[in-house]
DNA sequence: GTAATTTTGTGACATTTGTCAAATGAAATC
DNA sequence: GATTTCATTTGACAAATGTCACAAAATTAC
């Protein structure tokens, strides 16, 4: 992908963005491929990259105790980080590839600097929270409102392809419940 | 409280705020005193303002079936508000008075349209988003990870004036059991 | 194609939690 | 201070879920 790719494929993500913002974010992003495993962040690691998924699919995940838990799942087209990232913190995520993926990384050091004095660029990292914590509130009331079977319907409605691209034991950890009794959600269907 | 008055305190709040900014924020904002059970916020209704809580305390919850689930409580000395609000949706939650409070009263649609060309109140309301998305994470890493047991060590860790000024029905809920379950906890203590 | 490995499903049982009913305790009202 | 009302606790039981062991199926490696 070339620098002019890249700015295409930044521009439509990002409609908001003024051309000189815009400019100056491409500066600091780069196009990658990488394959099935790597770890685009590391728990308890300083990154200074959030991603956008041209293909692929990643996980993001806390471990404890050599267990995982599965926080969000995310396949073409998202932007995905940490929050912990984010705030220059080191991260309290995992996020892994799933499949062999297609990426752009971009320097959110960078952005956020950025940021500070481009009140484009700022309103962009606005709407980038404004989802996730939408995301994140959504979860939230499925997990504390939702019994397990419930919260599967509502997983298999709203993005099936996760059911196709997603191991069954990462998606039990993702609905809060061990990989068995997933199973036996699934059977009674 | 008088004009200057509510200038200093959001002054103390917000400081990352040029002086001319904060002028603009304190022209959409006044004070006002409240009895418990007042909703700030009903679920299914729009609603064009956030909260500074002076004095006092609040719960947000969701309802169904006459049941209600609390999302989070707040004290003293904290922004409140609900994603769906200031996204000038019809708000999902409930947000209710625990106690008498004093609050500050901020117009988020003013604000909004004021980030949309304030660089310093675009740079506050990403804090305040950012604040919000980590709560919300570190709630649903307690919710996905810890036990009921462990919840409540940490709620009566970090936050053991909630047990004070919150009924253990609405706790229960925060933490995802019945009451039943959490009267069991805390006697096994 | 076969073997080895990983993932998923199933059974049996223990544990946790929810639910309903009733008892106790605390707070508000008169 | 007695009474009413509301909040919390406790008991008994049912339902849901976790855990462990192993079987079946699918995937990967050879």
């Amino acid at each position: 992908m070339g620098n002019s790719e890249l700015q295409d494929t930044l521009k439509s993500y990002f409609p908001i963005l003024k051309e000189g913002s815009l400019n100056d974010i491409v500066k600091h992003s780069s196009y990658l491929k990488s394959t099935k495993g790597t770890k685009l962040i590391s728990e308890g690691k300083r990154h200074h990259y959030i991603y956008l998924i041209v293909k692929g699919s990643v996980k993001s995940y806390y471990s404890k105790e050599s267990k995982e838990v599965c926080v969000w799942f995310s396949l073409e087209n998202e932007i995905i980080g940490t929050t912990s990232t984010i705030q220059g913190d080191a991260s309290k995520e995992t996020i892994e590839l799933l499949e062999d993926s297609e990426l752009i990384k971009l320097n959110i050091e960078k952005i956020k600097e950025l940021a500070q004095t481009d009140l484009s660029i700022s309103n962009l990292l606005n709407n980038l929270w404004k989802e996730h914590a939408t995301f994140l509130e959504e979860r939230l009331y499925q997990l504390q409102f939702m019994n397990s079977h419930e919260r599967y319907k509502v997983l298999i409605k709203d993005t099936p392809e996760i059911l196709q691209r997603v191991s069954l034991t990462d998606i039990a950890s993702f609905l809060g419940v061990s990989r068995e009794t997933l199973s036996r959600i699934r059977a009674k269907k």
